[in-house]
RNA sequence: GUGGCUGUAGCUCAGUUGGUUAGAGCGCCUGGUUGUGGUCCAGGAGGCCGUGGGUUCAAAUCCCAUCAGCCACCCCA
């Protein structure tokens, strides 16, 4: 802390950031309004043991990621490194389980201790959606279209892909997995390190390895379709037709895994080309098991999140702030009806900005530089008439305008 | 957690083989216009050269460490 910084990997939003991340938060907040879910705001800190259990010990973000602190009453608590665990978590612990099903969408920071770099921070944004108790697949081609529509929303959709796989049920995930570690362990003298040690911790993982040699073992490893039992498989195909359906552009992607334990059945990721080595922008799939693991009644979900940082990576300059009307006040009495004037327009609904100190031309100047569409002189001259000079600032031209109208000659520049 | 690149003014960057008061553009402030912006002209403020240590008569420049950013890996949103 040599120098006043920010912690390693969380950032300030400040002006149009703050409100590109507020806008892009509210569009998607409109398109899962449609679809009837509900808001849902959870804690961002939970019992270490909500993570902890749910995302499996073998995975990343448990093994390293998290931000676990012991608080003052020695309970071990963690700042959440993603959204559906807490989700679940209130779910059970909210007695929701004649609310079913729960549709529910959230915005909110997250936190993971990862070495940042472009598109990954410490503290991130993230928006989700995620729909619990409904175990047809049409409830996973719903989440994807929500997520998908989203995209659309904020007019990003084309520059993503739909990758789409299955992990099937959990008989036919051990079944595979088993399938796959007598596999490798056969083959492990020609693995690289590191696939010897996903080996132990999730040897689905393998099949993605980039590693050369790895890929010429992958390349005769065991299919997961010919493990995949007949209910797994059905369901797939009714999730992909249900895309057809609705016109979603897919592609099959058999080495996509996700990295959280408790996903079952759909695995989905839209990911771009346009973000370098973090490519997945909204990523998620079923997650039939976790409620249970956690203690609460069998619940199938579906789920998935989307970065918000890396969705506003992807935006072309959204910024449509509303261009405000200056108020300039010129002498005490002039500072005094600009003050008066600037709260009466705010109230009718006007974008109003008030010039606190300093003449006319400073008050121009600064106008000029927020991009503001007109400025209202309140001088003595004026004031004398009981009236005030609106300015153009695009076309410069000027016209006395009586207080009592003012408000109506504005609605030009609302 | 691993490897590579980078760090000079608010921003983008220059800085010659180590050499005396460290520069530019943009932005900001003031004036030219005691009540009229954007253009133009003149002037001004603003830097412990990321931080700490070392080498040297002398360090922004060379060495080490550390912090931060970027890129790749790992992993993920």
């Amino acid at each position: 802390m040599a120098k006043l910084q920010p912690v390693r990997g969380t950032h300030d939003l400040i002006g149009h950031e703050a409100r590109a991340h507020i806008a892009l938060t509210e569009a998607a907040r409109a398109v899962a309004d449609r679809y009837g879910y509900s808001p849902i705001a959870t804690p961002i800190f939970e019992f270490t043991d909500v993570f902890q259990r749910t995302l499996g010990d073998t995975s990343d973000i448990v093994k390293k990621e998290m931000y676990t602190f012991e608080d003052k009453g020695g309970d071990s608590l963690t700042l959440r490194p993603e959204g559906t665990a807490g989700v679940a978590r209130a779910f059970i612990s909210g007695g929701l389980r004649n609310e079913l099903p729960l549709k529910c969408f959230y915005a909110g920071p997250m936190f993971r201790y990862e070495r940042p770099q472009k598109g990954r921070l410490r503290q991130f944004h993230q928006i989700g959606a995620e729909l619990i108790g409904v175990p047809e697949p049409t409830g996973d081609v719903e989440i994807i279209a929500l997520g998908a529509d989203i995209l659309d929303a904020l007019g990003i959709l084309t520059e993503t892909t739909l990758e789409l796989n299955t992990l099937g049920d959990l008989p036919s995930r051990l079944a595979y997995r088993g399938a796959l570690v007598d596999y490798f362990t056969g083959h492990a003298d020609a693995l690289s390190e590191e696939s010897r040690e996903r080996l132990t911790r999730n040897p689905l993982r393998i099949l993605d390895s980039k590693d050369p040699g790895d890929r010429a073992v992958i390349n005769d490893a065991p299919v997961f379709d010919d493990y995949l039992s007949g209910d797994a498989r059905a369901f797939f195909k009714s999730v992909r037709a249900g895309l057809d359906t609705l016109g979603i552009a897919y592609e099959l992607n058999p080495r996509l895994v996700r990295g959280l334990d408790y996903y079952s059945h759909t695995a989905f990721e839209f990911t771009t080309e346009a973000l370098g080595a973090q490519g997945t922008v909204l990523a998620g799939g079923r997650y039939d098991g976790l409620i249970e693991t956690m203690g609460g009644p069998a619940t199938p979900g579906v789920g998935w999140a989307a970065g918000i940082e890396r969705l506003a990576m992807m935006l072309r300059d959204p910024d449509v702030a509303v261009r405000p009307v200056v108020l300039v006040g010129m002498g005490d009495d002039g500072e005094r009806e600009a003050m008066h004037l600037a709260r009466e327009l705010r109230c009718a609904g006007l974008t109003i900005d008030l010039q606190y100190k300093g003449g006319l031309k400073r008050g121009l100047r600064r106008a000029n530089r927020i991009n503001a569409a007109a400025a209202v002189l309140i001088g003595a001259d004026e004031l004398l008439r009981g009236a005030v000079t609106v300015r153009d600032l695009d076309s410069g031209e000027q016209v006395d305008v009586v207080i009592t109208d003012l408000t109506d000659h504005l609605a030009a520049y609302r």
